[in-house]
RNA sequence: GCCUUUGUGGCGGAAUUGGUAGACGCGCUGGUCUCAAACACCAGUAACUUCAAGGUUGUGUCGGUUCGAGUCCGACCGGAGGUACCA
């Protein structure tokens, strides 16, 4: 029997579907091992081949600890909210539900060729009412939630608000919004319920604010800081504004401490765990309050002369080198600070830069603007004022949106000064400020007053004393990290759950949730810009009386707790079991992709430590290990066609009709990179359009102009389905695209070669491959197996099936150890019950040895290799004993599951191989009866001596003393010591 | 700029703790089988040198530690990813 991989696979996918081979049990005796993938969203390119890659090496982790005697959870399910559904909705109208269905059906099909062990029984979509009903309860605990920074944790609000009611707000530690007024008991009993209510929407967890958020008019919504690439949306690249609007957000800041320190506790890479440390961004400092000067220039000063500007400074030890304070354009003191003389270009300053969009702003990040505002600051120490200015490069967002410059030291208040020729005064020694600031942490403070002949650390600490000594500031640590923006102006996300009553937000009851997303007659915002769901707020109100909350959340919400959901997946009456989140615990594993570090992996931590801290749950981290798995690229093929000059640009005016009749002309690759390179194009175009024009003659007499090419070539897309190596199949591309189906080709030896690069797959690029074929032409088992060979899994690396027949060799040749192969093919079954020799138990025995250490290691490429090394060697042994097949099938298995069950059945086994026990190494078989032991004396001379395995190292060494070559060589001196090392000596010093 | 990561044959990549660098696979070369091809099998394959045995050089560059360095240390160069007027 031949090894028939499709009639194999296709038999034990339904063999497992039928069996629910994989289903974990709720409740066992076995320790519980938990594998989790980071699921997809259902995109219309379907599945590819990079996909896989993570999940492959989450089956072959969860199949081993299913051998290993574990209870394993390893669930899937799909991110069905998102951006693309919707797009394609306004496009064709067709409901996004119905797209993410169709893409999920696609999805599973792939998936399931691929013979994964998920426990298909716990699905979860994200966009599943039953689903979103516990992502909605969710985040009614987090709106009715505020932090108690005493106790370190967040807690139901009605705690808050019995304090208010006995104490009002003055005694209350907790993390809310900066202008939130103190008031008392009698005070707060006093408020109308929309005051209660403004009040304490400044210490709810989620809640309502006005705070500058990143607005996409293109897309029509707000996005996250993470959603937000170089000034342009991650999806779809629209250009991104500043827009100061009232969102509901995350008060994720009151965790920014905690996120930190829980990354010493969790076995991440050192680089994600890195960028999620720079993106929470701690930084120590002072902050500083500044009088404001009353000078008869700013008679208006007298009105905020009890005002200060505050600052926020990592160095307040260069206190003394202040030379001006800066403010952002957006900072709430400009209007009163300007005076009258400089109001005009003051103004003028301001709108422009709240005008500018983000995107500007960071493109001409070097050019210098600012301008004066006429007002001083006195200096706390000197007594002396110093001018403010208003600068951009001050954000309104970060510390105070105000700072206190000291170019000497700081390099950007350094160019700032330079540019406006304002004073720079020294205060640390040791650097040349002609040249530039001297921003090191490291000298001797001069001119400073108290501060002089200190260290800059001393100074630092001895000027926070004083700082804090004087009441004029404290020692402060401030975040980069920034509130997380929760609503979302789209329609295909999970609606909040809340209503508006008299303008007063509030929080649905438990029972009337899940809050079903309506329906709209248009995917797109209403006339009056508001969301779209405001499109059904006619029929869709609350007791049909009182308009919802029209935004949505973020993609971020349903997956910042889905891993809880699949411990108890159908749980109607909780978001899941608290007897089986005490059972499953953390995430074991959790394999996913790097592009996640500061969203999700960011979020679903933010929000385990909220769920922990009420009690539902009882971890602090969603996962204790986590591996980013690389990603695998594509490549891309590029095609490139001759244009020519339109009408427009050119001198002579075409006729339509004679440029429809032009057929699109492609060049081969040599030809477009002469062109680029040497500009040696018009040898080659010039022969093509002399050509054409006299073809044009022939066909049309009346026309007198000549058709003209200055522009050069534009590079498509083509299908890399349809090149190989890349050599394109021109018939094909001629299918491919109906404006092509005439096309002509500038030929390369008879052949069209196409241009390549390596990079991210993606529908528009065309480069996007599939796994279906490979599982069609080569089997799931050899794509799993190829998967894992091609590199390390951290690695990224572009996709190619240059080596996978030597991977499709190695499973038909571990097919034929088990079979009598003759002349006419492979026959009968030969596996014998005869004792095992000793070279075939020391090559099983090895493997094993190596294959747990590489799996314990997560280095899967490694043990293809070493499968392959196994195979070879026992079929050069002719082996064909059972006490040696069996357990290398159960090797195997987790890697290649489809032929080694089929192989398992084969030999009479009637329970599947995945719960069969993992082979155990007995180092005995390892040994050697002979060594070949090299001697290098200083690397000059080597001998080969063999010693029996039984010699203890001292006999090894003695019996190399006594030798005549060792002895010659040593020339009658004693050697200081013989170096032995893994049983073999390797060298003797003198 | 800063942070993380990476650099090994024609290619993908091995080498767990410093111990015979290049495992395994691809590709290539030669051979067996075949009318021929495919499959399969056998042999060779870092470079230079030598008829050969052998020798020399070799893990981005330069230095250091060590009996011994791909591995450790210092400086530099290149690739990838993250991040940024964050005070």
């Amino acid at each position: 029997m031949e090894y028939n991989f499709t009639e194999i696979e296709k038999k034990w996918q339904a063999r497992w579907a039928k069996d629910k081979t994989f289903k974990a049990a709720d409740v066992s005796d076995k320790p519980k091992y938990y594998v989790l993938d980071m699921f997809p969203y259902p995109s219309g390119a379907g599945l590819h081949v990079g996909h896989p890659l993570g999940y492959i090496a989450s089956d072959i982790m969860a199949r081993y600890k299913r051998h290993k005697g574990f209870n394993v959870l390893h669930p899937m399910g799909y991110d069905s909210f998102g951006l693309p559904a919707e797009q394609y909705a306004i496009q064709t109208g067709q409901h996004p539900k119905i797209t993410t269905e169709e893409n999920i059906a696609r999805y599973r099909q792939q998936m399931d060729k691929i013979g994964f062990s998920f426990d298909w029984d716990r699905e979860v979509r994200t966009s599943d009412p039953e689903y979103y009903k516990w992502t909605q309860w969710i985040f009614i605990q987090i709106f009715n939630a505020w932090y108690n920074k005493t106790s370190d944790k967040a807690e139901d609000i009605s705690t808050l608000v019995k304090q208010f009611e006995t104490s009002g707000n003055a005694t209350i530690n907790a993390v809310c919004d900066e202008d939130t007024p103190s008031f008392t008991a009698q005070q707060w009993k006093a408020f109308s319920e929309k005051e209660q209510s403004d009040v304490l929407m400044k210490y709810r967890l989620a809640y309502l604010g006005e705070a500058y958020v990143n607005w996409c008019p293109a897309l029509g919504t707000v996005l996250a800081n993470d959603e937000v690439k170089d000034g342009v949306s991650e999806r779809g690249g629209h250009p991104v504004e500043r827009k100061l609007m009232k969102q509901w957000s995350m008060r994720i800041t009151a965790y920014a401490q905690r996120l930190l320190d829980g990354l010493d506790t969790i076995d991440w890479t050192d680089s994600l765990k890195e960028s999620q440390r720079n993106w929470i961004g701690r930084s120590e400092g002072t902050s500083l309050r500044f009088k404001i000067a009353v000078t008869s220039s700013n008679p208006k000063n007298e009105g905020v002369s009890r005002s200060e500007i505050e600052v926020f400074t990592t160095r307040p030890d260069t206190i003394f080198g202040v030379s001006f304070v800066t403010l952002a354009p957006e900072h709430e003191l400009v209007e009163a600070l300007t005076t009258d003389e400089q109001r005009e270009v003051v103004n003028r300053y301001v709108e422009t830069a709240k005008n500018r969009s983000e995107r500007e702003r960071q493109a001409d990040i070097n050019k210098i603007t600012g301008v004066f505002t006429g007002s001083y600051v006195i200096h706390p120490f000197s007594g002396k004022q110093i001018p403010i200015w208003i600068g951009d490069y001050v954000l309104a967002g970060y510390g105070t949106g105000a700072v206190m410059a000291v170019p000497a030291h700081d390099s950007r208040d350094y160019s700032f000064a330079k540019h406006f020729k304002l004073p720079i005064l020294e205060v640390v020694a040791g650097g040349d400020l002609e040249k530039e600031s001297y921003d090191a942490k490291e000298g001797k403070l001069i001119n400073s007053d108290f501060l002089n002949g200190l260290d800059v650390k001393d100074a630092i600490k001895t000027a926070i004393k004083e700082i804090e000594k004087r009441g004029i500031g404290k020692g402060k640590t401030n975040y980069r990290l920034r509130d997380a923006v929760f609503g979302r102006q789209r329609y295909w996300g999970e609606p909040i759950p809340i209503y508006y009553k008299n303008g007063i937000p509030y929080a649905l009851s438990d029972n009337e949730l899940p809050l079903i997303l309506p329906e709209v007659d248009k995917y797109l915002p209403t006339e009056d810009g508001e969301p779209p769901l405001a499109r059904a707020s006619s029929s869709w109100k609350y007791k049909g009386e009182f308009d919802y909350e029209f935004s949505t959340m973020p993609g971020w919400a349903g997956s910042s707790w889905y891993f809880l959901r699949y411990m108890d997946a159908h749980n109607g009456l909780q978001f899941a079991d608290k007897k089986l989140t005490d059972y499953w615990q953390q995430v074991d594993l959790y394999i996913g992709g790097s592009e996640h570090a500061t969203g999700h992996l960011l979020y679903v931590r933010f929000w385990t430590k909220f769920l922990k801290d009420l009690g539902y749950i009882n971890i602090e981290e969603p996962a204790k290990k986590l591996i980013n798995q690389g990603m695998i690229q594509g490549v891309s093929n590029f095609a490139y066609r001759l244009l020519f000059n339109t009408a427009e640009e050119g001198a002579v005016e075409y006729p339509a009709e004679i440029i429809r009749q032009i057929p699109p002309v492609f060049f081969s690759k040599s030809y477009y990179d002469r062109w680029k390179k040497e500009n040696k194009y018009k040898v080659d175009i010039n022969n093509y359009l002399k050509k054409l024009n006299e073809d044009i003659k022939i066909k049309f007499p009346d026309f007198k102009g000549v058709i003209e090419s200055d522009i050069g070539f534009q590079t498509i897309y083509v299908d890399v389905n349809i090149v190989e190596n890349d050599i394109l199949d021109i018939e094909k591309f001629k299918d491919w695209r109906e404006d092509y189906h005439n096309a002509e080709f500038i030929f390369d030896e008879g052949k069209y070669v196409c241009g390549s690069a390596v990079e991210k797959m993606s529908k528009s690029k065309y480069n996007v491959v599939t796994p279906d074929l490979v599982c069609e032409k080569f089997g799931a088992d050899t794509l799993r197996l190829y998967e894992m060979f091609l590199g390390p899994l951290e690695q990224s690396k572009p996709w190619n099936t240059n080596g996978i027949t030597g991977v499709s060799g190695f499973l038909k040749k571990l097919w034929r150890l088990f079979y009598n192969v003759t002349q006419s093919g492979v026959e009968g079954l030969s596996v014998t019950d005869l004792e095992p020799t000793k070279a075939e138990l020391k090559t099983l025995h090895k493997t094993i040895k190596k294959i747990t250490e590489d799996i314990e290691r997560f280095s899967f490429n490694t043990s293809v290799s070493n499968f392959m090394i196994c195979v070879n060697e026992l079929t050069d042994l002719k082996c064909n004993k059972r006490a040696i097949l069996e357990p290398l099938l159960v090797l195997i298995s987790p890697y290649a599951p489809h032929i080694t069950e089929e192989l398992w059945e084969q030999l009479g086994h009637t329970e599947s191989i995945a719960f069969a026990e993992f082979p155990m190494c007995n180092d005995n078989y390892l040994v050697d009866d002979a060594f070949n032991y090299p001697i290098s004396f200083n690397g000059k001379t080597r001998l080969q001596i063999e010693f029996p395995a039984t010699h203890s190292i001292q006999q090894i060494e003695q019996e190399v003393m006594a030798r005549e070559d060792v002895q010659k060589y040593l020339e009658g001196k004693t050697p200081k010591k013989v170096i032995v090392v893994q049983g073999r000596i390797v060298n003797i010093v003198v």
